[in-house]
DNA sequence: TCAATAATTTAGAATTATTTTAATGAAAAA
DNA sequence: TTTTTCATTAAAATAATTCTAAATTATTGA
């Protein structure tokens, strides 16, 4: 029998998740995981997931957070955002969808997939492929 | 009567044009302003527009060159890209259009705006308005 | 169960992009 | 011309991110 002491809080199992996507299921990439996916959606960078963490009484440095978040994106568990020139977003909805970015306060919002039609698209320059369509909608203060 | 030997290679009256978006015509906005505008559409970083600007032979510090695209965006006559983590880009081509951005390489390639439709868009958020909406198709080496 | 091996974590230094500062110089106004 | 305003610059500062190399931890398979 397994004391209770270790697994408050685990909603779900981040050790048989890591193992699926062959990381090793270690304190510090299952603490990251449980942060981040255990609520819903999240888009998150690297300092603010770091700040949590260590508020979680999670002993892990700010290099692990990052190798880690790459590692999660690698695995397909994240999905990277650049609409930010500095400022690297981790969203954990790796579902096909777009973006509300708000340039006053830099807040994201998912907009559903299917609520924009991307008709119509040219072809991908010789010998690529298309990897990604990102619509980013920016938006800010209403002047009025 | 003026000499020649000043204006070798301006194809247009960069002085006129800092003028009418009131900027203060000085050599190195003009020398820039040349680089960038006289040419059709380029989009082009601040390291590569320094170096540009020295292999021209025009003095100039990569502050300056921050300074100006800067300004030149506020002032309309550039427009800034977000689409690379950790690296701005800056495109002469103000008119409504998007971009292939090419993952290899670090290129990108315009779409006529007209050839990508972007339908049924939800509401902005309250109180917010759409500043703008971008669209990046991102491709990479054909796996094939 | 326990080394041996391989992978991971980490502190700290390094890199890269960008901005700020404060002094100097150039353009416009008076 | 003289004064005022704005622009340029070198250098330092900041911020995000990555690298390095040593220490720690996880897995494997006697
Ligand atoms: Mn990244
Ligand atoms: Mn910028
Ligand atoms: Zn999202
Ligand atoms: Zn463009």
């Amino acid at each position: 029998m397994k004391s209770a002491h270790q697994d408050v809080g685990n909603q779900f199992d981040s050790t048989a998740l890591l193992r699926s996507v062959n990381l090793r299921p270690t304190r510090q990439r299952k603490a990251l995981a449980e942060l981040l996916l255990r609520h819903g959606d999240r888009h998150i960078t690297a300092e603010l997931l770091h700040e949590e963490a260590l508020r979680a009484g999670v002993k892990i440095s700010l290099a692990t957070v990052y190798n880690t978040l790459h590692q999660f994106v690698d695995a397909g568990l994240l999905r990277e955002l650049v609409v930010d020139s500095g400022r690297a977003y981790f969203d954990t909805n790796t579902s096909h969808h777009h973006h509300f970015f708000d340039e006053d306060t830099g807040a994201l919002m998912d907009i559903p997939g299917d609520a924009v039609a991307v008709g119509s698209l040219p072809h991908a320059p010789n010998g690529r492929q298309i990897s990604r369509v990102d619509v980013i909608v920016r938006v800010r203060k209403d002047d009025a």
